[in-house]
RNA sequence: GCACGGAUGUCAGAGCGGCUAUGAGCGGGAUUGCAGAUCCUGAGACCUGAGUUCAAAUCUCAGUCCGUGCUCCA
């Protein structure tokens, strides 16, 4: 089963080919660090995350490059409100982006370059489109002429430049900047007072946004390369503007293979936006939800679809994750050591554990399928959720070698998908260690235990309505009881 | 206006020609004094109209509604 994926530019699924056999080269665009990452940032990279793992799993070996956007109008004026130097500003944020996604367990691309890094390379490469007649100097920076390659127009948003140029108007003059025309876009802005600077031919200056990623790009992986991702959002014009100034200048066409972009995040049914106040930064939502539950609610949609943030589906992904983190519990206290080797699966079997096997070895299959059709978490988080069921039947039913086997064989398979693919299983150490107390715990241990002892006893003796009316007193005490086979447990609500 | 994407049970959300996921919620059952957890099981859906086909949620056409982009944005 080819792995296919879906090509903006294509606008279709297509088959996965690389430029290199085995070897797959992956930009996807970074953030720019003038603030803290929020939940969109967090699906993004999310996705990405995702196709970073299943391309390696299946055997490729992917380097995978994303930048910091470090200069910018935003940080600009975020670095003068806050009056901090722009640099720390944008240290700071890195730094943020760092530890939000780790905790999110999202793994490290191989290279995070910064845009200042790469001046010296867009000066070059504005020069040289300056040189082929693509871009022209003007009075408050460089401009790139969009009617200079007209057969690029609109690969990627699919419209046509006649139905552009027909829309314009005269918007031109009225946006006082020194664009010929309204589609052009800026390679290079001139100073203005007090900001940070850059010589160059065309005078002091800063390089404007688009041009950045071409030159990060083409430094890592030359004129053209297989994938380049992003949010929903930058499709127009950020992408649009690379397809221009990276193939007009290297005459490569084209210079992206797969174009892969995510859908966007809402928030209880609305756009995410500060100005409607249902911004939510990724810290805010981890201090009230596992990480790896908002991992999990993320990835419980196709990447591509938008995705309606709100309560429910936290609270959903809440008790699937616990499902999952429960039944690995199981799986890996119950592992044996030297079992005999389990039985070849079939799920025709009569006998359970066979057919048990052979449908684990079937939704394994089912899980790959998924991911190779255009990376479906969403289908392949079903196909563990199915196996999870099937896992806790037989891990209370099975004995013996045949447990310990099979206990084996689960924590495999779900460490083989949910853990290194999905990335939303905590560690075996995490899993089984215990639990830090909670010092409130400690604080009325005591008296639980007490009424706890109290209610036992009446409920050896059949007295319900006693027995209820400790566990409301207990309740209201904020801690709830539970009855095992192995006797009532407690915890704080 | 132009462009792109959607419309699936109460909700979330897969499937995209024949076999109707998955989860939450709800009904029944097992276990339990009850509750919780777990397992078994049930009900319930494919926006509208036309067409193609032996067969359509799935393809085609038309329509309706919704979202997003066309300005910085993951």
């Amino acid at each position: 089963m080819p792995l296919r994926v879906h090509d903006t530019r294509r606008r279709e699924k297509v088959d996965f080919t690389t430029m290199n056999p085995g070897v797959v080269n992956m930009y996807v665009c970074g953030v720019t660090v003038y603030d803290l990452c929020h939940l969109g940032h967090a699906r993004c990279y999310l996705a990405f995350d995702l196709i970073h793992r299943w391309l390696e799993k299946s055997g490729y070996d992917v380097n995978y490059v994303q930048n910091f956007t470090d200069i910018d109008d935003k940080i600009i004026n975020r670095a003068i409100e806050t009056e901090t130097d722009w640099r720390e500003l944008v240290e700071q944020n890195i730094n943020s982006y760092y530890r939000d996604m780790d905790s999110l367990n999202i793994l490290r691309a191989d290279k995070y370059p910064r845009c200042t890094d790469f001046v010296d390379e867009m000066i070059d490469i504005t020069s040289d489109l300056i040189d082929k007649g693509h871009a022209y100097a003007a009075e408050d920076g460089v401009y790139f002429s969009v009617e200079s390659a007209p057969e690029k127009y609109g690969q990627l948003t699919g419209q046509s430049i006649d139905a552009v140029r027909s829309g314009a108007g005269g918007r031109v003059g009225d946006s006082g900047s020194g664009k010929r025309d309204h589609k052009d876009f800026a390679l290079w802005k001139s100073a203005k007072p007090g900001e940070p600077t850059w010589d160059s031919p065309w005078g002091e200056g800063r390089p404007g946004w688009h041009i950045e990623c071409t030159a990060m790009s083409m430094d890592s992986f030359g004129a053209q390369f297989d994938i380049h991702g992003g949010g929903h959002d930058l499709l127009f014009p950020h992408h649009e503007a690379e397809i221009f100034q990276g193939e007009c200048h290297t005459g490569c066409s084209p210079v992206v293979h797969h174009w892969l972009h995510n859908g966007f995040v809402n928030i209880d049914g609305e756009k995410m936006s500060k100005s409607l106040g249902n911004f939510w930064t990724i810290r805010d939502i981890v201090e009230k939800v596992d990480p790896l539950v908002l991992r999990f609610s993320l990835i419980n949609a196709h990447y591509r679809s938008p995705i309606d943030m709100n309560e429910q589906l936290l609270k959903d992904a809440q008790k699937n994750h616990s499902r999952l983190v429960d039944v690995y519990k199981a799986a890996l206290e119950l592992m044996g050591v030297n079992c005999p080797p389990l039985p070849h699966g079939d799920v025709q079997s009569a006998i359970p554990l066979v057919r048990s096997v052979g449908l684990l070895e079937k939704m394994a299959q089912g899980f790959a399928v998924a991911m190779d059709d255009d990376f479906n978490s969403r289908e392949a988080c079903a196909k563990v959720l199915g196996a999870l069921r099937e896992m806790s039947k037989m891990l209370s039913t099975l004995e013996g070698d045949d447990l310990g086997a099979y206990a084996v064989h689960c924590v495999e398979w779900l460490e083989d998908t949910a853990g290194s693919v999905l990335g939303v299983l905590p560690t075996r150490e995490q899993v089984l260690a215990e639990p830090e107390e909670d010092p409130r715990k400690a604080q009325i241990a005591d008296k639980v235990e007490e009424l706890i002892e109290q209610r036992s006893i009446a409920r050896s003796s059949k007295d319900w309505a006693k027995a209820d009316a400790i566990r409301e007193e207990l309740a209201l005490m904020g801690v709830v009881v539970t009855d095992t086979a192995q006797g009532p447990i407690w915890d704080l609500v």
